[in-house]
DNA sequence: TGGTATAGTATCCTAAACGATACCATGAAG
DNA sequence: CTTCATGGTATCGTTTAGGATACTATACCA
C-alpha cells in the first residue's frame, strides 16, 4: 500500500527487468506477432524455460497476449496488448538515454577510437 | 561491441535497477545533496554495505558525485552529477507509467475499492 | 582513560535468478 | 510403428544479489 514515487518506479522496473524482458519486448515491438519458436530463434541464448517464464510474467501483467491455436504441432503466438504498447514510449526514453550513456562512457573511459556516430532515437 | 536497441536498454536499466538504486536516485533528486548518514536515515531498511555498494556503482557510472571532507568524524556528501541529472526525465517517464500501471492492476485484479484518485506526473 | 560519531570494510550466510538437461503430449507424414 | 515438430514442464545445480553482523580508524569531548 505504499504510494511513493520510488514505489511506482520499482513497480514499473519490475516489468522491464530480468535478463530477457527487454529483448522480448523489443522483439514484439518490432515484429508485432511472433510464435514461441520464432522468439526463441531470435533470442539465441535464452533457454526454453526462461522464455516461458518471462512470457508468463508479461502475460500476468497484461503486457503480452498469448494466442493458442488448437493444432498439432502446437502453434502459440505472442503479441503486445494495447496496454503493453503504452510501454513503447518508456522503452524509447530508456533506449535514447542508454545510447547517450554508451557514448558518455566511451568518452570517459577511453580517449581513443572516436569513430562512433550512429544515432537512432527510436526502434 | 553490440549496438542493438536491447543492448542499449539493458545498459540503461543496469544503472536503474537493483533493489535500492531508484530510491537512492529519488532521494538525491529531491534533496540535492545528502550525507551518507542522511541517505541511510531516509532509506530505513538499507544496510550500510548495500548503500555503500550502490553508491559506488553510481559513482563509477558518473551518476553521482562523492565529496569527501577531511574532518573527524568523517563527512561525505553525495549529489547527482550534471550527467546524472539527465536521468531525471527517464525516471519521470518510468514513474508516470508505473503510476498508470498500479491503477491498471487495481482495475484488473479487484473490482472493488475504487477509491484511488491521486495523480502526480513528476516528483 | 573511555565513550561517541561518521563512514566505511570484512566475513559469512540465505534466497532468488538463471542455466543445463531431460522429459512429455499430440497427430500427421513416411 | 516410427519419426518429427512444437511448445511446453520438471528437476537439479550454479551464480549472483542481498542481508546480518562484527569490526575499523580518527579526533574530539568528558
Amino acid at each position: 500500500m505504499e504510494e511513493t514515487p520510488s514505489c511506482r518506479v520499482e513497480t514499473a522496473l519490475e516489468i522491464l527487468t530480468g535478463k530477457w524482458k527487454p529483448s522480448i519486448l523489443l522483439e514484439l515491438i518490432t515484429h508485432d506477432t511472433l510464435r514461441f519458436s520464432e522468439l526463441k530463434r531470435n533470442l539465441p541464448n535464452i533457454t526454453q524455460k526462461m522464455l516461458t517464464a518471462q512470457l508468463r510474467e508479461l502475460e500476468l501483467n497484461d503486457i503480452v497476449h498469448r494466442e493458442i491455436y488448437q493444432v498439432v504441432p502446437p502453434r502459440v503466438e505472442y503479441s503486445l496488448t494495447d496496454y503493453g504498447k503504452t510501454l513503447i514510449p518508456v522503452l524509447n526514453a530508456i533506449n535514447a538515454w542508454g545510447e547517450k550513456h554508451v557514448e558518455h562512457l566511451a568518452q570517459k573511459d577511453m580517449l581513443q577510437d572516436v569513430t562512433i556516430s550512429s544515432t537512432s532515437d527510436s526502434f
